[in-house]
DNA sequence: GCTGGCGTTCCCGTCGGGGGCAATGTTTAC
DNA sequence: GTAAACATTGCCCCCGACGGGAACGCCAGC
């Protein structure tokens, strides 16, 4: 299928599509007449950046996941490399939530001491 | 003080400076040479953009606080627009928070279910 | 044979927060 | 007097993940 088709099947655009090219997740064969020639794998790589980066994968951290579904793999996270990413963003994301928690206490703070240095204290 | 001094003193650079300046977040009187010359006020100003930006607020966000000061008050959050700023941003790092509790569960299944399928079943 | 809708490459813009350079002027210390 | 350390404006560069649009090629239907 052509880029166009594929976008559209994905969900997604031409741009997003040569810029995964031009970042290296994504192969493209080519016709004789210069134009990308997508197959069902190349539908499976672009789902499964998608579905990384619906949870917040930057395009970089999705690479393990594409190089396992190139290495033949059925599934992306089938390889010790994006098994490493897996608990890596794990770890990040509590460092966040609990750095995010600490920032919604100090806002609440702050806005409870603004409230009352206004005599608002109801 | 010149722009150097006020930039150590504050911990940021001649260039944060230069850019709160271009995004009239700080104004900058200027001598007869042409050089920029800040006062205690100036200092301010800057350690309330820097408080703000360290607990995540977009530096366009700070500027309720700025015009706060601005206009002669000895807190920043001192004014309802600056307050406003704060429920605002407490609701958005709840929203966040939200959401990054179930992307943190999200990634804990699709660890666990990648490792049952590698047989690492501990 | 022409129009419309595909495709191609290329470059610019986003947004925040600057970095890094050049060319030039000023102040300060010795 | 001169060198070092500052200052000025202005310009282009970067990150991420594309979007917009130009200028052009290709191909199917009428």
């Amino acid at each position: 299928m052509r880029i166009g088709e594929l976008a559209s099947t994905a969900g997604t655009t031409t741009k997003a599509l040569r810029y995964y090219e031009e970042r290296g997740l994504l192969d493209a064969p080519r016709r004789t007449n210069g134009y990308r020639d997508y197959d069902e794998s190349h539908l499976r790589v672009v789902r499964e950046i998608q579905t990384l980066r619906e949870i917040g994968f930057a395009l970089e951290d999705t690479r393990p996941f594409v190089d396992c579904l190139r290495a033949g793999y059925e599934e992306g996270d089938s390889c010790p490399d994006a098994i490493a990413v897996y608990r890596r963003k794990i770890a990040e994301v509590e460092a966040y939530l609990a750095q995010l928690n600490v920032v919604r206490d100090e806002l609440r703070a702050k806005l409870a001491d603004a409230r009352m240095r206004r005599g608002e204290g109801n």
